[in-house]
DNA sequence: AGAACCACCTGGCAGC
DNA sequence: TGCTGCCAGGTGGTTC
């Protein structure tokens, strides 16, 4: 579920309260996540003190002084501050506990997350090959335009690749697009160099603004203080099939691609 | 090589 | 009320 903006959301809640926090034990109530939790991380974290925290695509990282934990919400994963003797809920899979008597607790329902450990987290093997960061300055339509070149994939799926640029999942794939006016099953190499352009700052305005706004919340999403997200208030395309285009008034529809739903406007989008 | 599927898992909801 | 089937924000791996 959650995109870029949401793990960055999670990531700028959190911050403030844990870096600079030493971990004093890590509980693992459940170790089947997408891949297993190492069953040597309790040993691997405790006694660190949580020096700073970055992201990169939809992963979180929490550097500590001899590595760092490697964290993936996957679809329905959540991260939040509380108080290191509640008790936990259904799915409360993992606490990092800190010295304030607090801890970071990872829900995660379906288990398609991640907690994993890594000396050298950007060269890890889920970290090494992922694509170019869409806030970066060095995506815009170049990029999409080189990359994309001799590619008969649609540009939606495209972007959700994260080999070729993170972060941009289904919702805001489905968003860029609306705004950039490009019919989503365009195939890649046959957009020309100004509507790679327009897409480059599609996406890079549409995630900004969901940052800003918290995020998007579903079902489930909520940043590491609890609070949910406000931007699924201005999606213009993503769940509102058969709703009227904001712009234009025409029906908004859905369709398929490569199993995942894509919304779009017939009128808007070209 | 590139594109289309499948798998992993639980919960919520529509429809009967 | 309760059952069944389908759908969901991700992404690595398999198959064609």
């Amino acid at each position: 579920m959650p995109e870029l903006p949401e793990v960055e959301t999670v990531r700028r809640s959190l911050t403030p309260h844990c870096v600079g926090r030493r971990i004093v034990a890590l509980r693992v109530r459940e170790p089947r996540l997408r891949w297993p939790v190492p069953g040597d991380l309790d040993t691997r974290c405790t006694n660190q003190t949580i020096r700073g925290s970055t992201r990169r695509g939809k992963y979180l990282l929490l550097h500590l002084d001899s590595g760092a934990l490697i964290l993936h919400l996957g679809m329905s994963g959540s991260l939040r501050l509380c108080a290191s003797d509640s008790p936990p809920e259904r799915h409360d899979h993992i606490d990092i506990v800190l010295d304030d008597a607090r801890c970071l607790r990872l829900k995660d329902p379906r288990r398609f997350g991640a907690l994993l450990w890594s000396t050298d987290p950007f060269s890890h093997p889920l970290l090494a090959h992922l694509g170019v960061e869409p806030l970066d300055a060095t995506f815009d339509g170049r990029y999409i335009h080189t990359h994309g070149r001799g590619r008969r994939i649609a540009i939606k799926s495209w972007l959700m690749d994260a080999h070729q640029v993170v972060g941009v999942g289904n919702i805001y794939a489905n968003e860029a697009l609306f705004r950039a006016g490009i019919h989503p099953f365009t195939a890649t190499g046959r957009l020309s160099r100004p509507r790679c352009e327009r897409l480059a700052i599609s996406i890079k305005t549409v995630l900004q603004e969901a940052i800003a706004a918290g995020g998007s919340t579903l079902r489930d999403f909520i940043d590491g203080s609890g609070h949910p997200g406000w931007f699924q208030q201005n999606h213009q395309v993503y769940g509102r099939a058969k709703q009227n285009c904001r712009v234009c008034g025409s029906l908004i529809r859905v369709d398929r691609d490569s199993g995942r739903a894509t919304y779009w406007c017939p009128h808007c989008q070209k």
